[in-house]
DNA sequence: AATGAATGAGAGTTCATTCAT
DNA sequence: TATGAATGAACTCTCATTCAT
């Protein structure tokens, strides 16, 4: 799964053959298919991983007691930390939502925890007296999906810890 | 062209099939190789069509004699409209640019294509008076990106009108 | 088609291999495809192509204006020279008509056939005043079956010549 | 070996795999290559349990002091009781007589089989006083070859008890 | 005696590409 | 210019067989 994780993430799940990851696993191709039924079944094992591995880190510290201005530094250091150790998976998730026939799978786990970012931003926008939460709230997700596109992208050459820190002081300080 | 493109972008790159391609466009698959060397030619031509066609879009308006806030709505509003009328090529090019194989060719014509943009930007924030004027162009042009990654992949359910209209507001009026 | 037929009866559907009527045939395994959309398809192509041609010829001659010991005669005659001319079409079948999976497929259009002639036996021994016309003709149509097989199975090495002209001996005479 | 026949007899030798015996008959793939070396081995196996107990039964009791008559009831109730109770072997051995591989290990011991019944029969209707007994003998042997590939295809849908009992009544009565 | 993880040859199938027409 | 029959490499997947435990 990790072979397949990183071959998937890199070169794209069409474009990554099942001979391919054995060979880089250096396992035999039929072994492949004792732990897992078909090529789908594996992305989607991954994605299964890819979830609670990543989503969740993502969601878990929302609760806290803090002043809406912390807590809207966490979340936003919680994607930046997200991103950079899971950046793979978040990579292969990406790539895959532009596929019309992955988008079915995805849509029914991934849409759900966008919104409820979303909603975690508006009640702390709205904590903070701002005047349109809602619209705030969608400028600051767009903003982080914007920055997660470049740095999966370009990777380390986007600045991605000067711009984060920027929009820290931006919105929290 | 036009029909591979629509259907690189909808259904993928190694999801379309040259048949598929040639018989949605009604000609013979031995046509189609009288005009692309190969498949990867087609692809290449089909990019080159959407640089063209869409990013000189974005850029045309700049140096227009208006005030720094005009300028910049027009880009955002330049940026908008082709989101909406390029919606596919951008779909391709966004797509591709996560295969690693893919991306020295777009790296190539992209990069300096983004660059240029942003640093319209960093002119039109100077102007303004900020006082950080890269980083507040990185923070927009990521903004906008994330629009676009939330609008090719959602749709017409994402609200980028609505929201577009408020990061208009909030920095050009 | 015709190298699968042959092949598939001599050596049984499932132990023939695209490849190698490909290569029998002196063709390319892809361009197998071009004609025939899966093995399964090819198999029926064929097994429609038998259809028409062998069962066809065993009941033409049904509703000539003899005697009813010359009709009989004739549809004996008819199944013997079937049997010599298409062997490999019947072989085919028979052997399939073992597999519970091509069963469905084969049933459908064999058991008309089969109830065809059993009636035109019983007809023919009605006329003939058999006592017992129905069973009369589930005996001879049995023999039939059984030197078929015995035909299909054995070969050249089955004296089926003289055993069917002792039947129609014993029959029509 | 239970487990095999009838999943042999049912899907087909090829469909069957080895994975699918062992989980049917509750033991591990690897233990079935303790006690047969092969597939093929398995499938050899069987077929010498099928003829040592059912080619058996059909030729017992054939040197028993009854009427000739009377033993040609007792051949045909014979093969009707083997056909009914063994007919899962008789299925399987039928089907692969129909493939050119298996058929040298089958023509082997079958052939002999057949030929002996053949001369019992034979022997009866000399003794009965027929004219041509050998040919009656074949055409006898035929029908209940006939009989049985019907029953074997059709099953319980072919009026088998009927039929037998006419062949019964028609020659020993 | 018994397991099942592991292998690899080979199956059916797809598809970018070529080329005679 | 235009076709589509033909190719062959590469794909996903299956399965008989082996072997360390």
């Amino acid at each position: 799964m990790e072979t397949s994780l990183e071959l998937f993430a890199t070169r794209g799940f069409h474009n990554t053959s099942i001979s391919q990851i054995a060979k880089t696993a250096g396992v035999s191709k039929g072994l492949m298919y004792n732990y897992f039924n078909s090529k789908d079944d594996l992305l989607k094992a991954i994605l299964l991983g890819a979830y609670e591995e990543s989503a969740e880190m993502i969601t878990k510290k929302l609760d806290s007691p803090d002043t809406p201005q912390e807590q809207l530094e966490q979340i936003i250091q919680q994607v930046l930390f997200t991103l950079k150790n899971k950046s793979k998976h978040w990579k292969l998730i990406t790539a895959l939502s532009f596929q019309e026939d992955a988008k079915h799978f995805l849509r029914k786990d991934l849409k759900p925890k966008q919104e409820a970012i979303i909603q975690q931003f508006t009640r702390i926008f709205k904590e903070m007296g701002y005047d349109n939460p809602l619209e705030e709230a969608y400028l600051v997700g767009g903003m982080l999906d914007g920055m997660s596109l470049n740095y999966m992208t370009i990777g380390e050459a986007y600045p991605i810890d000067k711009i984060s820190q920027f929009l820290i002081q931006r919105y929290c300080l």
